[in-house]
DNA sequence: GTCTATATGCTGATAGAC
DNA sequence: GTCTATCAGCATATAGAC
């Protein structure tokens, strides 16, 4: 994992993942049959309850109240993950990152049954703050505006982290602070109209 | 430009350029020196002047209605660039991206010279809507969020396109909707307060 | 199952003919 | 300046000894 997440799939080599793993150069292909076999492997063992966690917050939200702070706990919760640098959580997020723009066998996979699942989770949520006729294109707007702080936030190596966070913020703490200005610019513009089955 | 844009730094190969640029494979080490000094090449004649219009728009600023508008504007435009799948610009932006989670030798050059330029821009026309004494990170908070789409809507290739668009919806379209999504939202949380000389 | 040795092919860089 | 041939090194994959 760390292997594939630091490097790429193309960068990173069977030799030196053998290497870290204590194995012989031959154990990849006896195991997996391919490189990208393992690849597979690594994306299906990381991301199989990606997001599944918090799931039950969405489905749980009856009232306004509840809703406000499931919305936020939400933003704050998955804004966490994607700063965060230690693994396992650092690996999928780069491995994410990689497959969004320059995508691999994998990439159908991690949007079908990763990102758009995952993805689902906040849309529902924006939903219930918007009128039940509301066309989809403004749901998407609003979705994306949150999303698109996961990616501006996830990696924050040198040296584009002075780009993304102010001098005297850590990571965590300046986390928390860009998921309740998001959370405050939702819960501004939408009201609760009542949870609706799908 | 196109090899190093579609296959990275080390993705891209000397003999693939070469038989692209119809030159033998000896050219680049004789006319850069090395593989990377010519990737160096390619990164300052693609971005010596990037952001370099929209300065004066910024600069001419002088009453809230002008403000609002070059706000507006350069949302607008840059949305557009990043959206554009046309080289040279998709080539501009795919390298950004690539730049961005997995840097090389040119990162820096790209930061200072580059993102933080254009970065600056988009800053100060957040500080004309804010009090003088506005913090820092409250300032930073605002530019991410418009800058966090960017990076969002920066190639748009399968899988990942069906994320990021609704249906029915072609990429110049959505990126102008979406430029005056997040425009409405700045217009409408911050308020001119004069265009102050730094 | 585990391992070494090797097959085959591509890489960036360069020596030297023209 | 331009080109071909070649170098040394690394890649994945595999054959075959143990």
């Amino acid at each position: 994992m760390e292997e594939f997440a630091l490097h790429g799939f193309e960068g990173a080599s069977v030799r030196a993942i053998c290497r870290r793993a204590e194995v012989n150069v031959a154990a990849v292909n006896y195991y997996f049959r391919s490189k990208e076999n393992l690849y597979r492997e690594v994306f299906h063992q990381l991301f199989e309850d990606y997001g599944r966690p918090l799931e039950s917050w969405v489905a749980s939200v009856r009232t306004a109240r509840e809703w406000a702070q499931v919305l936020r706990s939400w933003l704050r919760t998955v804004l966490g993950w994607w700063v965060d640098d230690r693994p396992p959580l650092v690996w999928a997020t780069r491995l994410i990152l990689r497959e969004r723009w320059t995508s691999s066998c994998v990439a159908p996979y991690l949007v079908e049954r990763v990102f758009m699942p995952f993805r689902a989770q906040l849309e529902r949520l924006v939903r219930m703050g918007l009128p039940s006729r509301t066309p989809e294109a403004d749901v998407v707007l609003w979705v994306n505006l949150a999303l698109g702080q996961m990616l501006q936030y996830g990696i924050q190596d040198p040296p584009w982290d002075k780009v993304v966070r102010p001098a005297g913020w850590d990571r965590h703490r300046w986390a928390r602070k860009v998921a309740d200005h998001v959370a405050d610019l939702l819960l501004d513009h939408l009201r609760f109209r009542g949870g609706r089955r799908r």
